[in-house]
DNA sequence: AACGGGCTTCTTGTATGCAAGTATCCAAGA
DNA sequence: TCTTGGATACTTGCATACAAGAAGCCCGTT
């Protein structure tokens, strides 16, 4: 195993398996993981100089996750990417994202727009920096403060830890030229149908924006092909 | 710790996790162990005759799920239900099975529309013979079956994950009179609205179904208060 | 050369032991 | 009687040892 993970950066504070976790969730997002990789417990308890238990806790819960899939006796593999699973994810993401960006269409306050719009000129100003890792960040924060506006905080960290899936090819899909351009606009249609306490449009803004991500799907597949699942042959 | 828990039922087929996890979760949902009682992962060890390990990964997962709370160094606790939890649970499970029954009014083919008439068939026979178990289980099958019909089978598992709370609240106020008759007549709506093909009615109704079972929530309150949080004394 | 059986070495699953921290109980003193 | 101190018994987090099973290789056989 390379020096790819963020080798002992233990003895810091918090529980060794949520930091594994973190540690182990980011790789594989990055695709420092790659897709189809085989994990070992005892590489990895080696490698981020903790024992297998805390490993393993942070393997079951990328499990369910579906970003590691571990068979009995054999092995733990990375998943790899497949149509169904970001089918899946996608189709979360939508459903929670959507009703929380009513709820937060209905009850957003002045100071909560100003919030909004901050952290949208924070991404203008990333994508002139082409900071990609900064507006990935800023790019979870303005979905993340849309989703707690609903008053559901809950419908944040279910909809990401459902889209590990989406997530990857997010990470992957940034660098596009225009694409940033083109998110940021997307972004302020969203804010400005909360602005005018409309649901209805607040909602169709959001849905189309969630489904950018996916047209850049095939991109990814063509530059990564092994990254993926193998299709199935019709 | 009394036999409230199926212990010995070990030895069956399957990792041992699973096995605890199920038999917790359903100790849980069905109150056996009631909200607030300290669960201690030597006892439950003993009891269920394995080892602290594949309990502590059973309750990792149920903490997740918000069922159970784990203070490290002083004990892992039976949630109390809270009015922000049932909310969440309430919130994530509309945003996903109304999203999920649209799909199914779109794709629902005759003999999907078979099936589930079937189901309700047989609820109407658990309801005649006062079956309140297999009623519940009837019931999830067949917002089982409407989720699946969407080609999203990660709309029911999620749904199922995040609900416990609102488990807990529909397994304790099924018995009330005439709600039975409500539910089923409710099922018909959906169903019918799923079988004209259209996706606004299915969801509108499945909606107006779903909040039903937050009608029953303050009876629940009066007669277990002390399964709840307690209240904000604003 | 081709095939088959056994061994070696990996894997994860489970059990157990150790460490660190907290609440409780009891006793001693004011 | 009330307070305070310490010992004790519990808790979970982590580390380690053992068990069961699967894959691949090597060697013997055909």
């Amino acid at each position: 195993m390379e020096a790819l993970l963020p080798a002992a950066t233990r003895s810091r504070r918090g529980p060794a398996r949520a930091q594994v976790y973190d540690a182990l969730r980011d790789a594989i997002v990055s695709a420092a993981l790659a897709p189809g990789r085989q994990l070992s417990e005892n590489e990895l308890a080696a490698l981020l100089g903790v024992s297998r238990t805390p490993i393993r806790e942070a393997l079951q819960r990328l499990r369910e996750e579906r970003l590691v899939e571990i068979v009995p006796q054999l092995g733990t593999f990375v998943t790899r990417i497949s149509e169904g699973a970001v089918s899946d994810a996608q189709f979360v993401r939508e459903a929670l994202e959507c009703a929380a960006v009513r709820g937060a269409a209905l009850r957003a306050r002045d100071h909560d727009l100003t919030a909004l719009e901050a952290i949208i000129r924070r991404q203008e100003a990333a994508r002139e920096a082409a900071d990609y890792d900064r507006f990935y960040v800023l790019d979870d924060e303005l979905h993340h403060a849309l989703c707690d506006l609903s008053g559901h905080e809950i419908a944040w960290s279910l909809s990401q830890r459902a889209k590990g899936h989406l997530n990857r090819i997010r990470r992957l899909s940034l660098p596009a030229p225009g694409y940033l351009m083109e998110m940021i606009a997307e972004h302020r249609t969203v804010v400005s149908a909360v602005a005018d306490h409309d649901p209805d449009a607040a909602e169709e803004a959001l849905r189309h924006h969630l489904r950018m991500v996916l047209s850049t799907l095939p991109a990814i597949r063509a530059q990564h092909p092994d990254y993926f699942e193998a299709e199935e042959i019709a």
